[in-house]
DNA sequence: AAATATCCCATGATATCCCATGATATCCCA
DNA sequence: TGGGATATCATGGGATATCATGGGATATTT
């Protein structure tokens, strides 16, 4: 399983690209698929992004699908209507589109913070101001 | 298994086509049938879709006793009716019959949403309500 | 023959690929 | 341990390919 840990800015360059953080990359190496699956965060103005791995493995948990036996219930968890796949470009590199970024507030740069499982993509004045905020509340 | 992520607005054209998102037939792209196995979702307006696969599978765990006994009481393979086999065209799309864009009040446009190994194709108002519905009733 | 479906090609927008650059970090050897 | 050589990384931009879309031409069906 991918691990993420560290704090890396990056810059939003005026085609939407960011590179994303060598070492997160690396977690990343051995899957077949080479990119990340980001969504909103579920709490505060983040983007949340994890590795195909994590993203199989919810998937596999998903309720098992048959279509013969049954055709009432789907309790579709209603995160995959927020999924985004974002490949890696060959220098390491996502494309965050215009409205994640909108509902994020990034603009120019983009902090990566490696949060375990999971990594999270912030603009750097929210999440100073999420981390004042934490601080303050402790 | 075919996994599809994401979500693609795609225009519905006066001849009724509508091209399939690029990753959804890269995800279909080793299968022998290059084309989808559409039905009414089973909640909600939406049309559901899959690949060739996952039906395959879905007839092979099939309860055979159900087959081999009465007709009377099993509604179990009652989705059967109302599969439809769509193949892509040279350009990756679909034609959606009438009967199924009336059902699922999809004109003009259709949002496509997977959701692991499904799919699902919806009119953009109907998935706005249903999106709406979701995070009130929650 | 009419209606419909299939095939083929054109087009603009966008994403992808590829290469160049400078900065930083790492390595290697005296 | 110092300091130059090398590799890695983030970044920028131009060239190229892909994608969604439209429409005409051909085939198929009834």
């Amino acid at each position: 399983m991918a691990v993420f840990i560290g704090t890396f800015e990056n810059k939003v360059d005026r085609k939407g690209r960011v590179s994303v953080p060598a070492p997160f990359r690396a977690s990343l190496s051995g899957l077949t698929f080479q990119g990340i699956i980001a969504f909103p965060a579920r709490n505060g103005g983040a983007i949340e992004a994890c590795g195909m791995d994590l993203m199989e493995q919810m998937i596999a948990e998903q309720d098992q699908i048959n279509l013969l036996s049954n055709h009432t219930g789907t309790p579709t968890a209603s995160i995959f209507y927020e999924l985004l796949q974002l490949s890696f470009d060959g220098d390491g590199r996502i494309i965050l589109p215009s409205d994640l970024r909108e509902r994020a507030a990034i603009d120019g740069q983009a902090t990566f913070v490696g949060i375990g499982k999971l990594f999270q993509i912030w603009s750097p004045e929210r999440l100073a101001e999420f981390r004042a905020q934490q601080a303050g509340g402790r």
